[in-house]
DNA sequence: TTCATTGTTCGGCTGAGTCGAACAATTCAA
DNA sequence: TTGAATTGTTCGACTCAGCCGAACAATGAA
């Protein structure tokens, strides 16, 4: 399909019944108008128009070229128009991923807010921990614990988590409450390892400049955070996670935060999206619900 | 509908699934291509592709529009590829245009071998005795007698007509054969007279460098070439009409030639049609058609 | 690691496509 | 009938939209 522009030219003047009417129309000079329907005729071979001069008719050939090509090119201009219409609107569909502990905590119990906002939005969510390759699985937006910075995503941080000791309230009054780091050493303590690694990952505390480690001695550990979840409300011991997980925990009484003044910075929470050089609407609408809702869940905004 | 072009490349570049293939078969520079792509998307202001350096993927968006965008374009190219496959062969429609006594005489008896040749041309024949407008009636071909020169169409002479004279075996076995135009006077002669002019046409008699003029008296005379051929065929008197006209009575019999040696030179038989740059297959065709029909029947071809 | 290939950016260049004037033909108004 | 205005067409000259090619960063294969 060569000769589109001609092609337009051809059914401007078709509509018109006139060269220079098009002309105007189009903005083009008449010669224009006239070497595009010639163009066009002598592409295809045959006349499109009888001109007699002073009056433009179309041929018979015309006349069904012209009504089956104008089909077709407002198709195309409708196509295009309504693909920009909906440009800036968030609807569509949009497929985020995350991980379930993010999704349960942080996420969800806010979702309500964002379909409500967005009725036309169709909305996918897939739980997994896993880092997905967002190209290959469809994924418009992953929300992440520290991902790894891929330069081939464009990515967001919306703010840092904590780790927080807590432990059950049964615990503490059977044991005592530690008042220094170097106290975790007489207590019970939940430790996590990672599957990989093995081995049970050592308490790192800090406050202000001050920074302690006290290893984990492995006598009870998990590799699961429920699990460990599990354990601390059943008053096992000690138990460190991330802040989003034990708060509901702290706020109903069920777990007491240990060594409040002490925490130990943990991963940042960052959003990954396509790369390109401009977002789609829904994902840009996504975005700015997750900084609503992140934002003063998390401390230690920024960057 | 702008980019054009772009779409194109798009389109390209989606059914590949990489950016340089498509530069490839669409014999652009690499960047070029980019540039296509980046142009559609600043368009629609949407992404339509998931880059990721090594892997190139539709979006949601991109696969949509791509879809329906594939639809149309092919369409179109299908048209201009029918039309021009089309521009060649001898089909569709024919409007042609004669005067009735050409059409019974000279066309129509031959007419079938036309249509045998060309079985996908539909045609339609119009009868009438005025000069037609080709664009404004949506003639494609006007065969006329000595028609006025017209710029706005081109035309084309066949040959000439000859008016000859002619009465029945009983008229002349009662009257006599002339044997010089002088003796017509003495003669019975049915006149023709114009309806315009209102008055009889003097007859013309050539021979070589002869000239010699009969005045019309008037006595008898019609303004149709039928009644006074029926006349002539009932033996009222001595009739003058153009050969063709005449030919079949004189081969059957019913009448017979007067004065053979002198005749009188008529209009020529002229096709009109449209003067585009590039006459339609049909019209063509049914040009040589008229050629082959009436050369033969025709004194006198020419110029 | 090296090597080939991918998509992107940028500067320079050129020819495709535009304009405008001149022209012939025609219509409209006077 | 005459003149003015408008139509579609031709042609020459110009210009800038669009292309190329080189360089680059990123990536995957060997």
């Amino acid at each position: 399909m060569k000769h589109f522009v001609e092609l337009q030219t051809f059914l401007c003047v078709a509509e018109l019944g006139s060269f220079s009417a098009a002309a105007r129309r189009l903005g083009l000079a008449r010669s224009t108008v006239s070497m595009h329907v010639q163009t066009l005729e002598a592409a295809l071979g045959m006349a499109l128009f009888n001109r007699s001069t002073r009056h433009v008719s179309l041929t018979a050939d015309g006349e069904r070229y012209a009504e089956r090509a104008a089909v077709l090119v407002s198709g195309l201009d409708d196509l295009s128009a309504e693909f920009s219409r909906r440009a800036g609107r968030v609807a569509g569909h949009l497929h985020v991923q995350m991980t379930e502990s993010i999704a349960n905590t942080l996420v969800l119990p806010r979702m309500a807010e964002f379909l409500r906002d967005y009725p036309d939005l169709a909305l996918r969510i897939s739980l997994s921990e896993r880092a997905p390759d967002l190209a290959a699985e469809g994924i418009d937006v992953a929300l992440r614990l520290s991902a790894a910075k891929d330069s081939a995503y464009r990515y967001r941080r919306f703010g840092q988590v904590s780790f927080v000791m807590a432990a059950s309230p049964a615990y503490l009054a059977r044991f005592g409450t530690p008042k220094h780091p170097n106290d975790l050493l007489r207590h019970r303590m939940i430790d996590f390892f990672d599957a990989d690694a093995g081995k049970p990952i050592d308490y790192v505390l800090v406050k202000g400049r001050e920074k302690i480690t006290v290893a984990a001695d492995g006598d009870l550990a998990v590799d699961n955070a429920r699990a460990g979840l599990s354990c601390a409300l059943a008053g096992v011991g000690i138990y460190e996670d991330f802040d989003f997980l034990l708060r509901p925990h702290l706020a109903e009484g069920k777990l007491l935060r240990v060594l409040p003044d002490w925490l130990r910075p943990g991963p940042a929470v960052v959003a990954l999206y396509p790369g390109g050089r401009q977002s789609s609407a829904p994902v840009r609408a996504f975005l700015k619900f997750l900084d609503g809702v992140l934002g003063p869940a998390l401390q230690n905004r920024g960057v």
